[in-house]
DNA sequence: TCCGGCGATGTAATAAGATAACGCCATGAC
DNA sequence: GTCATGGCGTTATCTTATTACATCGCCGGA
């Protein structure tokens, strides 16, 4: 990580995309769905999350604190990354992926999140899906159960196109 | 937990059923899987396995580790439990709840186990799911995208039966 | 203007969850 | 018997997350 002290300024991180223009609508977007709620997306939880836009790989908290750190150029403490994901998750704005400890940018921040991810082993990108089939299913199934569904939670490990591609 | 010293001998856990009895097939099932299988069901690996079957709440390896100590009246390594516990995860005899760092006893080892759970968030309660449309449309959207499964979990959070009647 | 309150952040300590490295011992194959 | 293997013990350490308490700064009302 020390090799390149400008994350976001750097090559787009394999993806085949520009992803400088991932980071740019993410923060857009965070503040527009902020101002209109009302919430107040500080210097400190912006700069989080484009931390954990750097790239489409769910990233733990302290991975994101040093980052914060070496850009802050000083020691930060635990617990100011942790609070800032509070309040990303809570608004929708970040998502954490329970089976690997570590946070990924909501793609579609607003907008019905079921919390579904395809995450694949080998490259460690996670693609955050959501399938009405899927969010259907759960749903009846928790009809039938009587249970009343507070938040699905949808991980499903595996292996993307491209690294099936490199290893076949 | 200091309360109750023999947890197993304790009455069932205010789930409406005898709960002794879930213990000792769980035990005996596995007993024969293993057999079958030719896996070493050791003494300690029975014991750790009978500790999660303890109540139908996902247990942290900690608290197993606990149990344990106590059991054996002595203290045990974190190792110890971690090693049990992945020899009883490897065989399907217990899944790991992801969202709560937590493991519970797997209601059917043997058979297809796609890790489905409805956990209660009010009295931590797990009830595992095995529906067959959401692992239909899990396998259909993982094959819209050209990915390849090799595990997936679905964990929703929410209330149970029981607890809605209770706080209405 | 000053003050009170509240939400955001800083600091320190520690809890909870998990693993690495090393070695001993029991079991079973030969 | 001896050797290899797998299970287990011991110690240390790492990662992840939270608790408790102090401080800062903004905003509204007196």
């Amino acid at each position: 990580m020390t090799a390149n002290p400008h994350p976001t300024a750097g090559p787009p991180p394999a993806h085949g995309h520009d992803h400088a223009h991932c980071i740019a609508d993410a923060l857009m977007r965070a503040d527009a769905l902020c101002a209109e709620r009302g919430a107040r997306l500080t210097a400190l939880r912006r700069q989080v999350l484009e931390l954990v836009w750097n790239s489409h790989k769910p990233r733990g908290a302290y991975a994101i604190l040093e980052d914060l750190s070496q850009r802050e150029g000083k020691a930060t403490a635990p617990l100011t990354v942790y609070r800032a994901l509070e309040f990303l998750v809570e608004h929708g704005l970040v998502h954490r992926i329970e089976s690997l400890n570590a946070y990924i940018g909501c793609a579609a921040p607003g907008a019905v999140h079921s919390g579904q991810f395809l995450v694949c082993e080998t490259c460690g990108n996670a693609v955050e899906i959501d399938d009405p089939r899927i969010r259907a299913a759960i749903g009846t199934i928790a009809a039938e159960h009587g249970f009343q569904v507070s938040r699905p939670t949808v991980e499903v490990r595996g292996t993307c196109t491209d690294c099936q591609e490199k290893t076949p």
